[in-house]
DNA sequence: AGCACGCCGACT
DNA sequence: GTCGGCGTGCTC
């Protein structure tokens, strides 16, 4: 017998399998999906079987397998498929795609760790032997004890006992020490709670077809209980004997709906997210792969996890950016999982308050089905918006707070309600000049200016994460003359504190969530109402839900309306409309203010409106006028090397290849500098296809990336429907 | 990716 | 003479 393995190294000239033969002893053991350990050249390298053959086709000798290197890790037949799917649509190797789909600790790969974790018990070898034992040495009285406890059944583990007794019981072969192998996360089975569905949720759940493939679109209002629905319909699946996959977006809002699944199915319940440890992955995804849990709630790369007889996967928030890779590969966790779906034959749902323009689109030329949620549960009300000109407020030389605000806070606060103030950027400072000179920090590899952060007083590349410790003089004219401008997270905390001294206030951003569980602590303090205002960057926006909050309010609406990127409107609809959502979730009626300097813009008076349906419809004839997703879809190329020139002229020589290959009707812009047009000392270009159908694209694109190795001082990275341009 | 081979320039 | 620079080609 033969078998096809592809090679550990992820480069396009071993994209491609390798025949060996399987040993005999290794014969019928040996299967596809499976890791084991080859010759190769003069190395020895790990692979994965891609197929197992019957005979040699070739005309040369070939090598033997040596080993199988882990016999519980098989790729089912099914993640296979998803692999191979994941290459040819994403344009990376067919290695780079499974291991992209393995956690850390079971990828291919030299050094080795034992992830496995075990606790160490006491047995009794022999019953008869060990009461022998007791009456030959009475004096043993500790270890008569332990003898003692482990005849009545109980159960010792071997970190409780005294050291001395153990290896002394050992020693006279009496007992032995018994590995078992245990999980880091354990849930136990809790009563399972079920939450009775309002008249409007049961409609939609009665509205899922669960014996076949379906893209369901469930666009419900914030607060319209959409996870209850997904309980129900997982719970129906789980008693079936079948499984199901949950996906929420990588922000903070996982241990929240964890919590609810946990209450929900107690133990039958695996997560996956970007704060576990790489031992608590690789137990989660154990539990998976030996069928004790039927249940996976996960962040974007959960899509892939193990389980099979599925019977539903939903993704929740699908409008959410993180379910999109940015590094290689760059997929989308959506296209995975229709990918999935359809292959299993169950539906799919995709749930959100703001659907992507992509999916409503779908939904509305009746590719997906729409399902709708429009009332809030109990009596909860939508809340108020106000819309606040800052321009009038400047002139009043309010330059971070508007009176109304300031006043809504106040009386809040008298009121003793919560507060959520957002602010979509981090820091304290965003950029530093010198007023005698006109010096401004730039990142030298990066070439954007540095923000700068008081907590460690340092200057920051938020790009790249260059960091230098601030100066007290310009380094260019040595005055004492440099100014901080722009406004972040940190000084609005400083300037809250000025303004409420009794207030009591948290910050969440990424600087204040680095560590393990603060994310969690942080929502949980605030939730326990050790906080009377949160502040924060985009991370608080979404999911999350505290019943006290009456008041929100967006400092600066524009700061990611005024990014230069088509989908600018969609996401800033998203944000606000999301990040309003959080007021007035309970009883409280909720109130909410928003500074902006574009009063007048349609995106901000349909977030105003909580509407929408109207956002949609103009959104769309923008896009449609534009010529942008989704009636077009986008391939963005970029073309990054060291060389600014090489960068420029291999560029041309793309958008020429592309000209000269791609269909008539498909358009190819001329190249542009990339959003980020220079990281980490590299140029970036940029080059947008733009079309509806286009049957030689794919060739085309892999083509070129295999002409583009032969082609020196620059790479391509190749984004299929990328979420900014 | 990693390794060998091979062709060239510059040293004890 | 020979050491080491890197460009090229190959790996079942």
């Amino acid at each position: 017998m033969y078998a096809n393995v592809i090679i550990e190294y992820g480069v396009k000239a071993l994209n491609k399998s390798f025949i060996y033969k399987i040993p005999q002893n290794l014969v019928g053991i040996i299967n596809v999906g499976m890791k084991v350990y080859v010759p190769f050249g003069k190395q020895e390298v790990f692979g994965f079987v891609t197929e197992i053959l019957d005979h040699n086709a070739t005309d040369y000798e070939l090598k033997e397998i040596i080993r199988v290197d882990n016999p519980e890790l098989v790729l089912n037949k099914e993640l296979m498929a998803v692999g191979k799917y994941l290459s040819d649509s994403t344009l990376c190797s067919l290695i780079t795609a499974y291991q992209t789909m393995l956690p850390a600790s079971l990828k291919i790969k030299k050094q080795k760790h034992n992830y496995n974790l075990y606790e160490e018990y006491l047995v009794l070898n022999d019953k008869t032997k060990a009461l022998e034992y007791i009456k030959n040495n009475p004096k043993r009285i500790k270890q008569i004890a332990v003898i003692n406890d482990l005849l009545s059944g109980k159960k010792l583990r071997k970190k409780d006992g005294s050291r001395v007794v153990i290896t002394a019981l050992v020693a006279s072969n009496i007992v032995s020490i018994e590995k078992e192998s245990i999980y880091r996360i354990n849930k136990n089975g809790k009563n399972i709670t079920e939450k009775v569905l309002t008249k409007e949720q049961l409609q939609v759940y009665n509205s899922v077809d669960l014996t076949k493939y379906n893209t369901y679109l469930l666009y419900g209002i914030t607060g319209s209980g959409k996870t209850e629905i997904y309980i129900k319909w997982i719970k129906s699946v789980v008693n079936s004997g079948r499984s199901a996959i949950v996906l929420v977006p990588e922000i903070g809002l996982t241990t929240q709906i964890a919590a609810r699944f946990y209450e929900a199915f107690g133990s039958d319940v695996a997560i996956f997210h970007s704060s576990l440890s790489e031992g608590e992955r690789y137990d989660e995804y154990l539990k998976i792969m030996r069928g004790e849990v039927h249940v996976v709630v996960g962040t974007r790369s959960a899509i892939f996890v193990p389980l099979v007889n599925l019977g539903i996967i939903i993704i929740d928030e699908e409008d959410s950016s993180s379910y999109k890779q940015d590094n290689n590969p760059r997929y989308h966790a959506r296209d995975i999982a229709i990918f999935r779906s359809n292959y299993n034959n169950i539906p799919l749902v995709l749930g959100s308050a703001t659907p992507s323009l992509e999916s409503k689109a779908r939904a509305d030329k009746g590719v997906y089905k729409l399902l709708r949620l429009d009332k809030r549960v109990g009596n909860a009300q939508l809340p108020a918006i106000h819309i606040i000109d800052m321009a009038r407020e400047m002139k009043k030389r309010n330059m971070i707070f508007s009176d109304a605000l300031k006043d809504a806070i106040r009386m809040c606060l008298a009121r003793q309600e919560q507060i959520i103030l957002l602010l979509n950027r981090r820091g304290f400072a965003t950029f530093i000049t010198c007023s005698n000179c006109g010096f401004t920090y730039k990142c030298p590899s990066c070439d954007i200016s540095l923000t700068y952060h008081k907590s460690t007083n340092n200057l920051i590349c938020h790009y790249c994460g260059y960091q230098k410790v601030r100066d007290s003089l310009c380094p260019s004219c040595h005055n004492d003359a440099l100014n901080y401008y722009g406004l972040g997270t940190e000084k609005l905390e400083e300037k809250i504190k000025e303004l409420f001294p009794m207030a009591r206030v948290v910050r969440m951003d990424q600087d204040t969530t680095r560590n393990k569980g603060r994310h969690e602590a942080i929502i949980n303090d605030f939730k326990e109402y050790k906080y009377d205002i949160l502040l924060g960057t985009q991370m608080i926006s979404k999911g999350l839900d505290f019943p006290k909050v009456s008041l929100v309010g967006i400092i600066n609406a524009d700061t990611s309306l005024n990014i230069p990127d088509y989908r600018s409107g969609e996401v800033t609809f998203a944000l606000l409309h999301q990040v309003a959502g959080r007021a007035g979730r309970s009883t409280i009626p909720g109130n909410v203010y928003i500074q902006t300097f574009n009063p007048d813009n349609y995106v901000i008076n349909c977030v105003k409106d909580n509407n929408y349906d109207l956002f949609y419809l103009q959104e769309m004839q923008f896009r449609k006028n534009l010529k942008y997703p989704p009636y077009y879809y986008l391939v963005s190329i970029k073309v990054i090397g060291k060389e600014y020139n090489t960068v420029i002229s291999n560029a041309k020589k793309v958008k020429k290849y592309l000209d000269d290959n791609l269909d008539h009707n498909t358009i190819v812009l001329e190249h542009t500098t990339a959003y980020i047009f220079k990281f980490n000392n590299e140029y970036r270009m940029q080059i947008i296809i733009k079309y509806k159908i286009d049957k030689k694209l794919m060739a085309t694109l892999k083509d070129l990336d295999n002409i583009f190795v032969k082609i020196n001082d620059s790479r391509l990275e190749i984004d299929f429907n990328p979420l900014r341009i």
